[in-house]
DNA sequence: CATATAGTGGGGAAATGTGGGGAATATGAC
DNA sequence: GTCATATTCCCCACATTTCCCCACTATATG
Protein backbone atom coordinates (compact mmCIF):
# COMPACT_ATOMS: atom_id res chain seq x y z
CA UNK A 1 0.00 0.00 0.00
CA UNK A 2 0.92 3.82 0.22
CA UNK A 3 4.43 4.31 1.28
CA UNK A 4 6.53 7.33 1.47
CA UNK A 5 7.33 10.88 1.79
CA UNK A 6 7.72 12.65 -1.04
CA UNK A 7 8.19 16.91 -1.77
CA UNK A 8 6.98 18.49 -4.28
CA UNK A 9 5.76 21.86 -5.59
CA UNK A 10 2.32 23.48 -6.36
CA UNK A 11 2.86 24.70 -9.44
CA UNK A 12 1.24 28.11 -10.68
CA UNK A 13 -1.81 26.32 -11.71
CA UNK A 14 -2.47 25.07 -8.38
CA UNK A 15 -1.18 21.48 -10.03
CA UNK A 16 0.28 18.84 -7.10
CA UNK A 17 2.20 15.36 -8.45
CA UNK A 18 1.10 12.42 -6.94
CA UNK A 19 4.13 10.01 -6.95
CA UNK A 20 4.29 7.83 -9.27
CA UNK A 21 4.61 4.74 -6.88
CA UNK A 22 1.48 5.81 -5.86
CA UNK A 23 -0.22 6.27 -9.21
CA UNK A 24 0.58 2.45 -9.80
CA UNK A 25 -1.09 1.46 -6.85
CA UNK A 26 -4.08 3.57 -7.71
CA UNK A 27 -4.59 2.47 -11.12
CA UNK A 28 -3.72 -1.42 -10.27
CA UNK A 29 -5.35 -1.98 -7.76
CA UNK A 30 -8.19 0.86 -7.32
CA UNK A 31 -9.97 2.44 -10.05
CA UNK A 32 -7.28 5.56 -10.30
CA UNK A 33 -9.77 7.74 -8.87
CA UNK A 34 -8.73 9.52 -5.36
CA UNK A 35 -11.30 11.49 -3.14
CA UNK A 36 -9.74 14.39 -1.00
CA UNK A 37 -10.88 15.77 2.76
CA UNK A 38 -9.49 17.48 5.39
CA UNK A 39 -8.78 16.59 8.92
CA UNK A 40 -5.64 17.08 11.07
CA UNK A 41 -4.46 20.63 9.65
CA UNK A 42 -4.03 18.19 6.33
CA UNK A 43 -5.62 16.50 3.46
CA UNK A 44 -6.40 12.89 3.58
CA UNK A 45 -6.77 11.21 0.21
CA UNK A 46 -8.63 7.81 0.03
CA UNK A 47 -8.85 5.61 -3.72
CA UNK A 48 -12.86 5.53 -3.75
CA UNK A 49 -13.88 2.25 -2.89
CA UNK A 50 -11.84 2.53 0.49
CA UNK A 51 -13.65 5.88 0.86
CA UNK A 52 -16.80 4.31 0.30
CA UNK A 53 -16.15 1.45 2.49
CA UNK A 54 -15.61 4.64 5.31
CA UNK A 55 -18.82 6.05 4.16
CA UNK A 56 -20.91 3.11 4.85
CA UNK A 57 -19.24 2.28 7.99
CA UNK A 58 -20.04 6.04 8.55
CA UNK A 59 -23.79 5.60 7.50
CA UNK A 60 -24.66 3.41 10.10
CA UNK A 61 -23.85 5.03 13.15
CA UNK A 62 -26.59 6.48 15.57
CA UNK A 63 -27.17 10.19 12.89
CA UNK A 64 -27.81 12.44 15.92
CA UNK A 65 -24.66 11.36 18.21
CA UNK A 66 -22.51 14.59 18.35
CA UNK A 67 -19.37 12.88 17.57
CA UNK A 68 -21.08 11.32 14.31
CA UNK A 69 -22.40 14.93 13.55
CA UNK A 70 -19.26 16.36 14.12
CA UNK A 71 -17.20 13.84 11.85
CA UNK A 72 -19.45 14.26 9.23
CA UNK A 73 -19.21 18.14 8.96
CA UNK A 74 -15.64 18.29 9.12
CA UNK A 75 -14.49 14.91 7.61
CA UNK A 76 -16.94 13.72 5.28
CA UNK A 77 -18.49 16.90 3.97
CA UNK A 78 -15.62 18.29 2.54
CA UNK A 79 -14.83 15.28 0.44
CA UNK A 80 -13.83 16.17 -2.94
CA UNK A 81 -12.95 13.73 -5.80
CA UNK A 82 -10.03 14.44 -7.70
CA UNK A 83 -9.07 12.99 -11.08
CA UNK A 84 -5.78 13.03 -11.97
CA UNK A 85 -4.52 14.53 -15.42
CA UNK A 86 -2.22 12.47 -17.64
CA UNK A 87 0.99 13.23 -15.89
CA UNK A 88 -0.85 12.13 -12.61
CA UNK A 89 -1.04 15.18 -11.08
CA UNK A 90 -4.32 16.93 -9.18
CA UNK A 91 -5.75 19.94 -8.73
CA UNK A 92 -6.82 20.73 -5.27
CA UNK A 93 -9.68 22.69 -4.43
CA UNK A 94 -9.05 25.95 -3.50
CA UNK A 95 -11.21 25.40 0.04
CA UNK A 96 -8.79 22.69 1.06
CA UNK A 97 -5.90 24.41 -0.08
CA UNK A 98 -6.88 27.43 2.29
CA UNK A 99 -7.50 24.34 5.05
CA UNK A 100 -4.17 22.66 4.84
CA UNK A 101 -2.47 26.44 4.42
CA UNK A 102 -0.87 24.61 1.37
CA UNK A 103 0.93 27.39 -0.90
CA UNK A 104 4.11 26.65 -3.07
CA UNK A 105 5.49 23.06 -0.85
CA UNK A 106 3.92 20.06 -0.02
CA UNK A 107 4.39 16.85 1.08
CA UNK A 108 2.95 14.16 0.32
CA UNK A 109 2.80 10.82 2.51
CA UNK A 110 1.79 7.58 2.36
CA UNK A 111 0.26 6.03 5.31
CA UNK A 112 -0.79 2.74 4.46
CA UNK A 113 -4.35 2.66 3.72
CA UNK A 114 -4.33 6.39 3.08
CA UNK A 115 -2.53 9.18 1.47
CA UNK A 116 -1.86 12.81 3.74
CA UNK A 117 -1.09 16.13 1.74
CA UNK A 118 0.80 18.77 3.80
CA UNK A 119 2.17 22.37 3.38
CA UNK A 120 5.60 21.65 3.96
CA UNK A 121 5.83 23.69 7.07
CA UNK A 122 3.04 22.25 8.92
CA UNK A 123 4.44 18.99 8.33
CA UNK A 124 7.93 19.34 9.82
CA UNK A 125 5.57 20.56 12.97
CA UNK A 126 3.54 17.33 12.58
CA UNK A 127 6.87 15.37 12.39
CA UNK A 128 8.54 16.48 14.97
CA UNK A 129 5.30 15.99 17.57
CA UNK A 130 5.03 12.96 16.49
CA UNK A 131 8.11 11.65 16.86
CA UNK A 132 8.02 13.27 20.25
CA UNK A 133 5.09 11.67 21.47
CA UNK A 134 6.16 8.61 19.82
CA UNK A 135 9.37 7.98 22.71
CA UNK A 136 7.15 8.36 25.41
CA UNK A 137 5.24 5.49 24.00
CA UNK A 138 7.55 3.03 23.42
CA UNK A 139 6.05 0.65 25.82
CA UNK A 140 2.86 0.64 24.49
CA UNK A 141 3.80 -0.30 21.30
CA UNK A 142 5.43 -3.06 22.93
CA UNK A 143 2.33 -4.31 24.52
CA UNK A 144 0.95 -4.27 20.42
CA UNK A 145 3.92 -6.86 20.03
CA UNK A 146 5.44 -4.49 17.95
CA UNK B 1 19.83 -13.55 10.92
CA UNK B 2 21.63 -9.96 10.39
CA UNK B 3 24.53 -9.77 12.38
CA UNK B 4 27.97 -7.51 12.16
CA UNK B 5 28.94 -4.18 11.67
CA UNK B 6 29.89 -2.10 8.43
CA UNK B 7 31.72 0.46 7.20
CA UNK B 8 30.62 2.06 3.23
CA UNK B 9 30.96 5.01 1.37
CA UNK B 10 27.86 6.64 0.16
CA UNK B 11 28.96 7.88 -3.89
CA UNK B 12 28.23 10.35 -5.96
CA UNK B 13 25.17 8.86 -6.69
CA UNK B 14 23.68 8.36 -3.28
CA UNK B 15 24.19 4.64 -3.75
CA UNK B 16 25.09 2.94 -0.34
CA UNK B 17 26.33 -0.54 -0.27
CA UNK B 18 24.47 -4.14 1.44
CA UNK B 19 27.16 -6.10 2.94
CA UNK B 20 27.42 -9.54 1.21
CA UNK B 21 26.74 -11.57 4.42
CA UNK B 22 23.06 -9.66 4.58
CA UNK B 23 22.92 -10.25 0.92
CA UNK B 24 22.64 -13.92 1.11
CA UNK B 25 20.03 -13.74 3.91
CA UNK B 26 17.61 -11.24 1.80
CA UNK B 27 17.76 -13.44 -1.06
CA UNK B 28 18.16 -16.77 0.55
CA UNK B 29 15.78 -16.24 3.59
CA UNK B 30 13.30 -13.80 1.85
CA UNK B 31 12.26 -12.14 -2.10
CA UNK B 32 15.76 -10.27 -1.65
CA UNK B 33 13.75 -7.04 -1.65
CA UNK B 34 14.55 -4.14 1.36
CA UNK B 35 11.96 -1.87 2.92
CA UNK B 36 13.77 1.68 4.70
CA UNK B 37 12.31 3.88 7.14
CA UNK B 38 13.59 6.17 9.89
CA UNK B 39 13.55 6.03 13.71
CA UNK B 40 15.97 7.03 16.72
CA UNK B 41 17.92 9.37 14.23
CA UNK B 42 18.93 6.63 11.87
CA UNK B 43 16.91 4.55 9.20
CA UNK B 44 15.83 0.57 9.35
CA UNK B 45 16.00 -1.78 7.08
CA UNK B 46 13.29 -4.74 6.83
CA UNK B 47 12.52 -7.87 4.69
CA UNK B 48 9.61 -7.18 2.55
CA UNK B 49 7.52 -9.48 4.17
CA UNK B 50 8.33 -9.03 8.10
CA UNK B 51 7.59 -5.33 7.12
CA UNK B 52 4.40 -6.67 6.09
CA UNK B 53 3.76 -8.32 8.95
CA UNK B 54 4.28 -5.40 11.07
CA UNK B 55 1.95 -3.17 8.59
CA UNK B 56 -0.70 -5.73 8.93
CA UNK B 57 -0.40 -5.09 12.38
CA UNK B 58 -0.93 -1.60 12.46
CA UNK B 59 -2.82 -1.36 9.56
CA UNK B 60 -5.94 -3.73 12.18
CA UNK B 61 -5.81 -0.46 14.81
CA UNK B 62 -8.22 2.51 14.55
CA UNK B 63 -7.11 5.32 12.35
CA UNK B 64 -8.21 7.93 14.53
CA UNK B 65 -6.10 7.00 17.20
CA UNK B 66 -3.36 9.69 18.01
CA UNK B 67 -0.79 6.70 19.05
CA UNK B 68 -1.60 5.43 15.83
CA UNK B 69 -1.46 8.30 14.13
CA UNK B 70 1.74 9.12 15.61
CA UNK B 71 2.97 5.72 14.65
CA UNK B 72 2.32 5.55 11.07
CA UNK B 73 3.23 9.22 10.63
CA UNK B 74 7.05 8.40 11.63
CA UNK B 75 7.02 4.81 11.41
CA UNK B 76 5.13 3.53 8.50
CA UNK B 77 4.77 6.82 5.98
CA UNK B 78 8.63 6.74 5.82
CA UNK B 79 9.34 3.48 4.88
CA UNK B 80 10.25 2.98 1.20
CA UNK B 81 11.21 -0.13 -0.91
CA UNK B 82 15.02 0.37 -2.02
CA UNK B 83 15.74 -2.11 -4.68
CA UNK B 84 19.10 -3.75 -4.48
CA UNK B 85 21.20 -3.00 -8.08
CA UNK B 86 22.97 -5.99 -9.85
CA UNK B 87 26.50 -4.94 -7.09
CA UNK B 88 24.01 -4.98 -3.75
CA UNK B 89 23.87 -1.29 -3.28
CA UNK B 90 20.38 0.58 -2.36
CA UNK B 91 19.74 4.19 -3.38
CA UNK B 92 18.24 6.01 -0.63
CA UNK B 93 15.61 8.50 -0.59
CA UNK B 94 16.38 12.12 -0.33
CA UNK B 95 14.21 12.42 2.92
CA UNK B 96 15.69 9.89 4.29
CA UNK B 97 19.78 10.62 3.91
CA UNK B 98 18.51 14.03 5.74
CA UNK B 99 16.59 12.33 9.04
CA UNK B 100 19.71 10.44 9.48
CA UNK B 101 22.09 13.37 8.32
CA UNK B 102 23.40 10.50 5.84
CA UNK B 103 26.14 12.39 3.76
CA UNK B 104 29.19 9.95 3.15
CA UNK B 105 30.41 8.03 5.43
CA UNK B 106 27.45 5.25 6.88
CA UNK B 107 27.50 2.35 9.06
CA UNK B 108 25.39 -0.83 8.30
CA UNK B 109 24.44 -2.66 11.52
CA UNK B 110 23.16 -5.61 11.96
CA UNK B 111 20.15 -6.46 14.46
CA UNK B 112 19.00 -9.80 14.16
CA UNK B 113 15.49 -8.91 12.45
CA UNK B 114 16.38 -5.82 11.17
CA UNK B 115 19.32 -3.31 9.74
CA UNK B 116 20.11 0.01 10.63
CA UNK B 117 21.81 2.53 8.87
CA UNK B 118 23.52 5.12 10.85
CA UNK B 119 25.89 8.13 9.79
CA UNK B 120 29.03 7.48 11.29
CA UNK B 121 28.71 10.47 13.44
CA UNK B 122 25.14 9.52 14.67
CA UNK B 123 26.45 5.65 15.05
CA UNK B 124 29.55 7.10 17.31
CA UNK B 125 27.42 8.61 19.49
CA UNK B 126 24.67 6.50 19.57
CA UNK B 127 26.83 3.38 20.40
CA UNK B 128 28.35 5.41 23.15
CA UNK B 129 25.35 6.24 24.81
CA UNK B 130 23.85 2.55 24.39
CA UNK B 131 26.76 1.44 25.99
CA UNK B 132 26.29 4.09 29.23
CA UNK B 133 22.74 3.28 29.41
CA UNK B 134 23.50 -0.68 29.10
CA UNK B 135 25.44 -1.04 32.50
CA UNK B 136 22.32 0.77 34.38
CA UNK B 137 19.70 -1.34 32.98
CA UNK B 138 21.32 -5.08 33.42
CA UNK B 139 18.50 -5.77 36.07
CA UNK B 140 15.79 -5.00 33.65
CA UNK B 141 17.00 -7.46 30.78
CA UNK B 142 17.54 -10.08 33.95
CA UNK B 143 13.90 -9.53 34.01
CA UNK B 144 13.69 -9.99 30.29
CA UNK B 145 14.89 -13.55 31.18
CA UNK B 146 17.96 -13.20 30.36
C1' DC C 1 49.90 -17.03 -9.09
C1' DA C 2 45.25 -17.71 -10.75
C1' DT C 3 40.54 -17.24 -9.46
C1' DA C 4 36.60 -15.75 -7.18
C1' DT C 5 34.19 -12.49 -4.46
C1' DA C 6 33.35 -7.85 -2.78
C1' DG C 7 32.98 -2.97 -3.25
C1' DT C 8 33.38 1.36 -6.31
C1' DG C 9 32.58 4.24 -10.29
C1' DG C 10 30.45 5.88 -14.44
C1' DG C 11 27.76 5.87 -19.09
C1' DG C 12 23.31 5.83 -21.12
C1' DA C 13 18.36 4.63 -21.55
C1' DA C 14 13.98 5.18 -19.54
C1' DA C 15 10.85 7.00 -16.28
C1' DT C 16 9.40 10.89 -13.56
C1' DG C 17 8.29 15.56 -12.48
C1' DT C 18 7.63 20.42 -14.27
C1' DG C 19 6.10 24.06 -17.18
C1' DG C 20 3.29 26.10 -20.57
C1' DG C 21 0.25 26.54 -24.86
C1' DG C 22 -4.31 26.33 -26.34
C1' DA C 23 -9.05 24.25 -26.74
C1' DA C 24 -13.26 23.66 -24.19
C1' DT C 25 -16.13 25.14 -20.57
C1' DA C 26 -17.98 28.23 -17.39
C1' DT C 27 -18.94 33.02 -15.51
C1' DG C 28 -20.56 37.42 -15.77
C1' DA C 29 -21.67 41.99 -18.07
C1' DC C 30 -24.14 44.45 -21.33
C1' DG D 1 -28.77 36.42 -26.45
C1' DT D 2 -24.10 37.72 -27.30
C1' DC D 3 -19.72 38.83 -26.29
C1' DA D 4 -15.68 39.27 -23.24
C1' DT D 5 -13.23 37.39 -19.56
C1' DA D 6 -11.78 33.88 -16.69
C1' DT D 7 -11.21 29.12 -15.44
C1' DT D 8 -10.61 24.35 -16.22
C1' DC D 9 -8.55 20.75 -18.45
C1' DC D 10 -6.11 18.22 -22.06
C1' DC D 11 -2.03 17.74 -24.47
C1' DC D 12 2.83 18.14 -25.70
C1' DA D 13 7.75 19.30 -24.70
C1' DC D 14 11.70 19.71 -21.73
C1' DA D 15 14.81 18.67 -17.88
C1' DT D 16 16.02 16.09 -14.28
C1' DT D 17 16.35 12.02 -11.74
C1' DT D 18 16.31 7.19 -11.43
C1' DC D 19 17.59 2.84 -12.80
C1' DC D 20 20.07 -0.68 -15.34
C1' DC D 21 24.09 -2.28 -17.19
C1' DC D 22 29.09 -2.96 -17.75
C1' DA D 23 33.89 -2.24 -16.34
C1' DC D 24 37.60 -1.67 -12.91
C1' DT D 25 40.06 -2.36 -8.47
C1' DA D 26 41.06 -4.58 -4.17
C1' DT D 27 40.92 -8.21 -1.08
C1' DA D 28 40.56 -12.86 0.05
C1' DT D 29 40.99 -18.06 -1.31
C1' DG D 30 42.77 -22.15 -3.17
Amino acid sequence: MFRGRFEYGVDSKGRLAIPAKFREILTSQFDGRLIVTNFDSCLWAYPVSVWQDLERRVSTLPQFLPEVKALERVFMSAACECPLDKQGRIILPASLKVYAQIEQEAVVVGMTQRIEIWSKKLWEAAFAKAQEELSGMQDKLAELGL
